[in-house]
Parts: C-alpha cells; sequence; structure tokens
DNA sequence: GCCGTTTTCGGCCCGACTGTTTTCAGTCG
C-alpha cells in the first residue's frame, strides 16, 4: 500500500478524534504519524516485515499496530469503524483553505454540509453569514477557496515556481528600502514541487516594502496583509507569502523560514533542551533573554553545536544527528559536473542538431556529452534504425576529431521492451559507448512484472545505466509500480548507474531514494535528457535532487573527468567481451 | 498518542494573521 494512503488515512484519524473532541495532543500524534510515514525514504512494508517501523519517530506502539494492521491487510477496523460515525465528504472540505476541523464541524451542526457542493451552495445562498465565527469574509474566502481547490493546481513544478520566484526577487531588489532579500521555504529547500513561495527581505521599514510587493504587476489577489507578512496570490494562480523583518533578525528568520517545519521543530527541542529558546526572530537564552548574536545561518548552527546544514538537507531525515555526530556529505555541486549525458539530437526528437547541443554543452564549461536518441521501437520519437544509428557515429567521430578538449560519447537511450530485451540485437548494440535502458511503453504492468521486466534489463551486460528509474511525471503520472529495492539490489551487483533524470517534470530517481542508493556504492549520474538546446540547463534540477539525497561528488558518475568517463566506460566493455567469450 | 541525559509520568514548538470578537479561537506554516 501506497505511504501516501496511509499519510492521509492517520490525518482523516486525526480529523475525527479532533471533531470527537478527543486531546489535541492525541490527534496531532496522528497527525505527527502521517508526516512521519509521508516522510519515510524506506519502503513502507519492508519497514513492516522487518518489525522496524516502531523506530521511526513519531510512530509509537499504538500506530506502529495501527499502519501495521492497515498495511498488511488493506483495512484497519479502528478507522473504518470511525469513520462510519461520520458522513462522508467531510474529510474533503478540509481541503479548503481557511477550514479546520472546528470549522468543518460547525457547518455540519448548524446547516447539515457534508460536501464541498453543499458547502458552495450555502455560501450561495448567503446562509454562513451569522453563524458564530462566520461572517461575510469568511463566506467570500471560502467560495474562493472552493473556485481554487477545484482548478486542481495546489502544487507547482520546482522549475516554475522558481522561474516566478526569481522575477519578484529581482524586483524586490530593485526596492531601495530592501537590505537583504531571499528565496526561503521549500523553493530553497529545492523540493520537487512547492505550494507556494516564499521571499524573505530584510528592512527598516517593512511597510513601504509590503506596500512595494502588492503593488507589483505580478500580483492578481492580497490575501492577507500584517505587520511583518504579507499573502498573495500571483497572476500564475501560485500563493506567496512575503515576511520582512529587521536586518538584525534576518539570519534568523532564514532560518526559521526556509523549514522545513520539522527540521526547525527537532532544532527548537534541541535549543529548548540547551536551555535557549528558538524562534523566527532570534535564538536567546533561558535566563536573561538576550538574543545569541548571530551573523549568518552558519553561526546559528555552531550555537546549536553543529556544523551549518545545507538547505536542501533540512528534511529531518536524520540531518540533525548527522551534523551533532559530524558526519555531514560534502555535497557535490553544479560546477563538480564535467559532462552531461542523455540528450536527444534530431536524429529522433531532439530539436536540435549534435553540432549545436555540443557547442551549447562546451560553451557551458561542460567536457563531454554522451548522445543517447531513441530506439528503433520508439515510433513516435522518431526511433534511429541501424542505420540511422551508424549514420550518426559516423558525424560524432568526424565531430570529435575537431576538438581536443570535448568528446561526444556514442550511446542510446533504448527502450526496455515489455519481456525486459533491450531494442537491438547484441552484435548490433555493441557499437555504443553506452546504453541508457528506459522503460516507455507498457507502464500499467503489474508490480511483480514490471521488476523482472527491469531486471531483466539490468541483467542485460550492455546496460549502462537505467533511465528515469520509476518513469513519473510529477503532477501529472505516477511512476510505474515496482520493487525498487530489488531493482536497487541488482544495480549494486551488475553495477549500472541509476540516472537522476533532470527534466523538471521527472526529477526521477526520486531525493528520498538517493540516499539509499549511495549507501549502497551505487553510482548516480545526473541526466538533462535535454531535447533541445535550451534544455542543457535543466541538469541544474538534478544536482538539486543529488544533493537532497546525501550525494557527495564521488557518488555522482558523471563528476568524472573525460579520461576517467573514458575509462570507465572501457572497462565496462571489457568486462562485458570477457563475459561472451 | 508520543517521548525520554528533567525517562514510565507529565509534558508536548512557536508565532502571524484573519475575522469575529470586544480578548480570542481558528487556521496556517
Amino acid at each position: 500500500m501506497d505511504k501516501h494512503i496511509v499519510a492521509d488515512i492517520l490525518n482523516e484519524i486525526g480529523f475525527y478524534l479532533e471533531w470527537k473532541g478527543e486531546s489535541p495532543f492525541k490527534t496531532r500524534a496522528y497527525e505527527n504519524g502521517a508526516r512521519a510515514v509521508e516522510s519515510l525514504d524506506e519502503d513502507l512494508e519492508t519497514l513492516i516485515q522487518e518489525n522496524r517501523l516502531g523506530n521511526v519517530r513519531g510512530i509509537g506502539k499504538a500506530l506502529e499496530q495501527k499502519i501495521s494492521e492497515l498495511v498488511t491487510t488493506g483495512h484497519l477496523k479502528y478507522y473504518e469503524d470511525l469513520k462510519a460515525e461520520f458522513p462522508s465528504g467531510l474529510f474533503e472540505l478540509l481541503k479548503i483553505p481557511g477550514l479546520g476541523a472546528k470549522k468543518v464541524r460547525a457547518l455540519y451542526d448548524t446547516l447539515g454540509i457534508t460536501t464541498i457542493g453543499e458547502l458552495e451552495y450555502a455560501c450561495r445562498e448567503n446562509r454562513l453569514v451569522g453563524l458564530p465565527g462566520f461572517g461575510e469574509k469568511t463566506q467570500q474566502n471560502i467560495l474562493k477557496g472552493i473556485a481554487h481547490v477545484r482548478t486542481g493546481a495546489d502544487r507547482y513544478l520546482l522549475s516554475e515556481a522558481g522561474v516566478m520566484a526569481y522575477s519578484i526577487l529581482k524586483k524586490g531588489r530593485n526596492c531601495p528600502q530592501i537590505q537583504s532579500i531571499q528565496i526561503a521555504g521549500s523553493l530553497r529547500r529545492s523540493r520537487e514541487t512547492v505550494k507556494d513561495i516564499d521571499i524573505l527581505a530584510s528592512s527598516d521599514r517593512p511597510k513601504d516594502v509590503m506596500e512595494y510587493f502588492v503593488s507589483l504587476p505580478d500580483v492578481a489577489d492580497v490575501t492577507g496583509q500584517g505587520e511583518t507578512k504579507t499573502s498573495v496570490r500571483l497572476q500564475g494562480g501560485i500563493a506567496m507569502d512575503l515576511r520582512v523583518v529587521s536586518p538584525e533578525q534576518y539570519p534568523y528568520a532564514l532560518q526559521h523560514f526556509t523549514g522545513s517545519r520539522e527540521h526547525n521543530t527537532r532544532l527548537r527541542h534541541l535549543a529548548k533542551s540547551m536551555g535557549l529558546k528558538m524562534n523566527e526572530y532570534g535564538l536567546f537564552r533561558g535566563e536573561d533573554g538576550q538574543r545569541v548574536s548571530c551573523a549568518d545561518e552558519e553561526e546559528i548552527y555552531q550555537a546549536l553545536g553543529m556544523p551549518y546544514i545545507p538547505p536542501e538537507l533540512r528534511e529531518d531525515t536524520g540531518e540533525v544527528e548527522a551534523a551533532l555526530e559530524d558526519r555531514l556529505p560534502k555535497l557535490v555541486e553544479s560546477g563538480d559536473l564535467q559532462g552531461i549525458f542523455h540528450m536527444h539530437s534530431r536524429y529522433s526528437d531532439g530539436s536540435d542538431t549534435l553540432m549545436a547541443l555540443a557547442e551549447e554543452t562546451r560553451r557551458q564549461g561542460y567536457h563531454y556529452m554522451g548522445i543517447s536518441d531513441h530506439s528503433r521501437s520508439a515510433y513516435y520519437a522518431r526511433g534511429l534504425k541501424e542505420e540511422d544509428v551508424i549514420r550518426q557515429q559516423e558525424e560524432i567521430d568526424k565531430l570529435n576529431a575537431g576538438w581536443d578538449d570535448f568528446h561526444i560519447f556514442r550511446g542510446i537511450e533504448s527502450n526496455i521492451l515489455p519481456d525486459g530485451s533491450l531494442d537491438y540485437p547484441d552484435d548490433f548494440i555493441d557499437c555504443f559507448d553506452f546504453v541508457i535502458a528506459s522503460v516507455h511503453s507498457n507502464f500499467r504492468m503489474d508490480r511483480s512484472s514490471m521488476t523482472n521486466r527491469i531486471l531483466k534489463a539490468l541483467e542485460n551486460p550492455h546496460t549502462t545505466i537505467l533511465g528515469h528509474p520509476t518513469g513519473r511525471l510529477l503532477l501529472s503520472r505516477d511512476g510505474y509500480e515496482l520493487e525498487m529495492e530489488r531493482i536497487l539490489e541488482k544495480a549494486a551487483e551488475k553495477e549500472v548507474v541509476i540516472e537522476i533524470n533532470a527534466n523538471p517534470h521527472r526529477l526521477d530517481l526520486d531525493w528520498r531514494w538517493c540516499k539509499k542508493v549511495r549507501e549502497m556504492g551505487i553510482r548516480l549520474i545526473i541526466n538533462p535528457d535535454a531535447h533541445s538546446v535550451a534544455e542543457i540547463s535543466n541538469t541544474g534540477f538534478g544536482t538539486a535532487v543529488a544533493r537532497k539525497g546525501w550525494c557527495e561528488r564521488k557518488d555522482i558518475l558523471n563528476c568524472l573527468d573525460t579520461a576517467g568517463m573514458k575509462e570507465f566506460l572501457r572497462k565496462r566493455k571489457l568486462d562485458y567481451n570477457r563475459k561472451i567469450l
């Protein structure tokens, strides 16, 4: 059972318990449990089988038992009994911004509302006005909220949100009252999708700054405005929060608003145990309330007895413990990448020539690129027939002869056919320097068939890289069902490299798995999956994923220099030829 | 319901903003 479903059910239980007037700490325990499950970086079923679920922070005996029952049997009696006490639909109402358990209950108790449709009707009939705790404004906001929920756009790709955020940031830098300004929140942590944009600024004149922002043409609607915080919705539909603090408060506020909430909660607990109080305005000594002076985030972490934790790691997945024990990874950086693989040219479905791709890649400071157009069965993408491959390789050889500081590797993105075989016969496929094996068809196989299909591709000695391992498209398509642990074990055994596909719609492998992959000694490669010159810069999103996945330079194959990469690929082919002899 | 160098009971992170209220509950992050 998918962990997101389990988390939803725990949240739903929390909602019912709150409704019933249970202890707020108990309802929070369910919500914390839901978050803990949501952010697991291991397979839930494995954790249960190995009896390790109870070790997860936030999951105690009771939740362990309930989650186990739910996952192993597909049912949870406690939940089903509880749910039966309530009309269906109530939980859906929580999706509307501004509605929580208390207000939903009030709507039900007074007007009998159980669905979003009924709620909308009641608002249009003006029935909410006059209810205790409700008024004209609340009713309007609920209608707006319903409209927004119906658009379905509650999350945005990192790339999309990033573009909008940078545009705002740029304008903010033109505001003379602003001293410092920076993107915070999940965007700064490079989450693959974000719900909103958080911008933090420092100024001695916060009011002017607020006014400057709400008057920007990007702002479609102001949803809240206070002395230090303004909330707006931008033209593109995404919500943005702007916080303004004083220059002295800025480092603390940056740390605070970068989050994650879970990371900050951990830090505040730790601070408390050290006799300190921590909030967005500072780190304060308990005895005299004096601020511990910190010039930047680094000094805040130092004051808490640990080295600086980069934003990408601040997800409460062990980074605080690692920092305290001084075993944080030295994260890979964009400048560490020496070259990029997985590029499509006009030979298949790319829009630029080999020459154009090579020139731009070289211009961006890389020393090599790996061309991998689609293989022959990819009709939809004009996959290469054998004679096309030969033609392309001749062109590559010619181009390579013209450079001494750049190299094009000759590869292919081979479809993994439904039976797990690759797309060209063995005696032909040997002509490539590398092969990226990817699934592009028959996504709806059952878990075990899909796993076996990919395992077979990994067994194939020609497979150098496993491309976009889950096939997910963020916000539109879940990845195919597969047993990732078995895939990874096989990749480790066969020394197959796992791709971090940097296309912002994919970001696949997910960062939550990357940590495990590197612990297993498997190498990852950050690939743009570029179909044009413009998409070469996607690579940066892949680097962000690698950083979120705790990866160091040594974990990433394309940190090898040209000679190292040539040697790596040559050795793999040698090993293969030895095996077939 | 969870958790623990204050450890098996007794706490549980912290603050901003809104809308309704006339001092604060609810929601959000």
